[in-house]
DNA sequence: CCATGTGAACCGGTTCACAGCG
DNA sequence: CGCTGTGAACCGGTTCACATGG
């Protein structure tokens, strides 16, 4: 509603990615304009939901008709600042790295990868994403020269800490952790911690929870509503 | 608090998964006991949330003195159903596919992947965490034969939704989607989502906040609280 | 008459403060 | 006396129902 800067729920900012991921889509293959309903669909939320999420951005639809495609995902790009391109530098090069490194749309959605870095000598100079592998000795000068903000994370557990303690010494202030550690940073670094082993178990136990509903009972089905990262 | 099975908050269940890492990290070396205020500190949260969590399986702990590691450990292992073996099978080994099948871990923690399906000849006979890498086609019979019942996608977005509709029609209840795209599947079927682009556009705008809190205005620090997954 | 925008009820989860117990 | 276990306040987020307006 606010059309300035009033705060917008960090459960939203990650739903906003996802329909502008849909709307981009949408506006490539030349559509016009969407209903919250169809776009509900697409991006696997509920359609009230969504219209709350947008009002977050001040009115943006046409009553009785819907959203317009283009100027939706501009809108929305504007706010998440895909525009403002962000430095940032990944540590750590098997096969998660990599996958992340790879990921085509982060150029496009305001992220530019300056520094790829890696301890094994034979990952060295290794091109992926279209950036050369370097030996994380130069992370520091690297992240300082650059002014790099955002580092990622995707080493072994052991080195994760050592890793997280240069980031913030170069300046780092916003690190995304894929090691399974909780990591102990100084205060105004912002931390998020993604566990991938954890998404599995969790879905493991649901899914014996519904096989072995109680010692009896074989009626309340789980809701199964397909959740958001 | 109630001892049989009185449904246990998704959220809780996700933490137990990584207490259950820290405590094996624990009694591996050697610990015998740990308090709550030291088991919360390792695995980033809160101890008073923490006990909270705990008190979900009933008292475990020892009044004034802290939780015994062996004991507590095997009572999350048992309520996560680790004991139980779970057949997975799991599409797409790219990357980020390729990062799963080699989780070490898994086998420890109840799963075990019956198979690994590609169709890009050339990743066919890759040995992966184990396991050959087998064509894609051969998906459905395995899943029938092993009777799995999870499924992990990590394929490329265009083909998810057909990957899903296969392994669902095979009988796979549970199903883990790594790619950027909202699944349909039949009611009964658990599908969750982890978009990791997502992510990391979520930290670029917590980033972008702070360093333009408003078009003024140097105070006001978000609190960084490390999330968990 | 349609789909948006939103105030208000609702719900799950978190935090807090303290009671309970070794 | 210390740390666990927990009832109760608290909070963010979701759902619902309806008012709003092209």
């Amino acid at each position: 509603m606010n059309p300035s800067r009033p705060r917008i729920p960090e459960a939203t900012v990650a739903r906003l990615a996802v329909y502008l991921r849909v709307l981009t889509g949408l506006a490539d293959g030349g559509r016009a304009s969407v209903s919250s309903g169809e776009l509900a669909g697409a991006a696997g939320v509920n359609p009230a939901g969504l219209r709350k999420d947008l009002s977050h951005l001040g009115p943006c639809g046409v009553r009785g008709v819907g959203y317009d495609v283009l100027g939706l995902r501009d809108r929305i790009a504007r706010v998440l600042g895909v525009e403002r391109s962000r430095a940032c530098v990944l540590v750590g090069l098997g096969n998660l790295g990599s996958a992340l490194a790879d990921y085509a749309g982060f150029g496009s959605r305001g992220f530019e990868f300056v520094g790829l870095f890696d301890s094994a000598p034979e990952r060295i100079g290794q091109v992926i994403g279209g950036h050369a592998v370097q030996p994380v000795t130069e992370l520091d000068q690297v992240v300082v020269g650059t002014r790099a903000t955002i580092g990622v994370i995707a080493t072994p557990a052991e080195v994760a800490q050592a890793v997280c303690d240069r980031l913030t010494a170069a300046g780092v202030r916003s690190i995304l952790n894929f090691a399974p550690v909780a990591l102990v940073a100084p205060a105004g670094v912002d931390v998020r911690q993604v566990d991938l082993s954890v998404e599995l178990q969790v879905l493991a136990f649901l899914d014996t929870q519904r096989d072995t509903p109680d010692d009896a009972r074989r009626d309340a089905r789980v809701p199964a509503l397909g959740g958001m990262s």
